[in-house]
DNA sequence: AATAAATAGTTGCAATTGCAACAATTATAG
DNA sequence: CTATAATTGTTGCAATTGCAACTATTTATT
């Protein structure tokens, strides 16, 4: 059919296994994670996921600032922003300004969010551990171990080098 | 990181560690991952994840229902219309209606997606493979191992409804 | 001290996504 | 055969998110 067919022969030297893609099995075992949890949290607590990782980290760093908490939890600082303000709507968190620089804000879980965080808290630990039945220790430290790395390396290779681009691509 | 200055909290000893949260850790690890690899495609072929995952797996399962691309790549099939939709407008997958069931579709690369593929795949393969610089090769199967044993956990768990579901719960 | 640069947090707007309703087609029941 | 149910794929709408611009405050430069 193609004349000069230049690189490939058929269609399938360049196919990937995406089964066996770490990228695409760390992508959908999260979601299948986190939708479950989602779930149980908005059902029961009516907490969105941002709103918990918040929740969580106040509760065991308590006094953080926004753009700590974002760092900790790995989100956005609007994603805090906005779930922040959500829960001190729900007056779920204190929120009060630095004295001695008052751009910055001092975030706190409030006496019903630790009442809630007492109520979340199992419930996530035990899914956890629901996870993880069947993992002897040792594998769940391997397992521990590996993630770290893996995050580790992501974290150096970073944004994926952009090099020139060959621009075979609509711009746009 | 620093220790925790937790002596001062009143009712919180059911502070959860985030940090050790296999779900957070998950969803972290994931977010920067699918994260660089998407900055990758979109800027230099203009795709979207959810459009590299359809051209992938029609890469390797040519002739795939819009419904099984779905099942295949643990998408919404309001995602994979969607992106199929794209994918043909940018004449880089062929769609034509199953003549047994004319409910389905018939999905395969065309040429010029076919040679997209053979562009994205040894890049996407590249960074799986920097990813996993470090591993051994033991290492990689535990990994893989663990990565499945952990999805049919969560699969079997569900959508984590009370703790002990009764015996039947299937609705069908 | 005055100006510029940097940082914390918020808000607006556009793009993405998810859910549900929908049309079209096929399978099943009576 | 007809009516009903189920399945495939699309579309509309609302909620979520991401990016950038913005305000307010602090730090650095001259």
């Amino acid at each position: 059919m193609q004349a000069a067919n230049s690189s490939s022969d058929s269609s399938v030297d360049t196919a990937i296994d995406l089964e066996g893609f770490l990228p695409y099995r760390l992508s959908v075992l999260s979601n299948m994670v986190s939708s479950a949890i989602a779930g149980a949290y908005s059902e029961r607590f009516g907490l969105t996921i941002p709103e918990w990782r918040i929740i969580a980290v106040l509760g065991r760093f308590p006094g953080l600032s926004a753009r700590e908490v974002a760092d900790k939890t790995a989100m956005d600082k609007v994603a805090v922003s906005r779930a922040v303000s959500r829960l001190r709507g729900a007056q779920l968190l204190h929120h009060a300004t630095a004295p001695q620089d008052r751009r910055r804000s001092i975030l706190s879980l409030s006496e019903k969010g630790r009442a809630l965080l007492g109520q979340v808290a199992p419930l996530a630990l035990d899914y956890e551990a629901r996870l993880l039945d069947g993992f002897s220790v040792a594998d769940r430290q391997r397992l521990a171990v590996a993630l770290l790395k893996l995050q580790e390396r992501a974290r150096e290779i970073g944004p994926l080098q952009e090099s020139q681009a060959p621009s075979s691509v609509r711009t746009e």
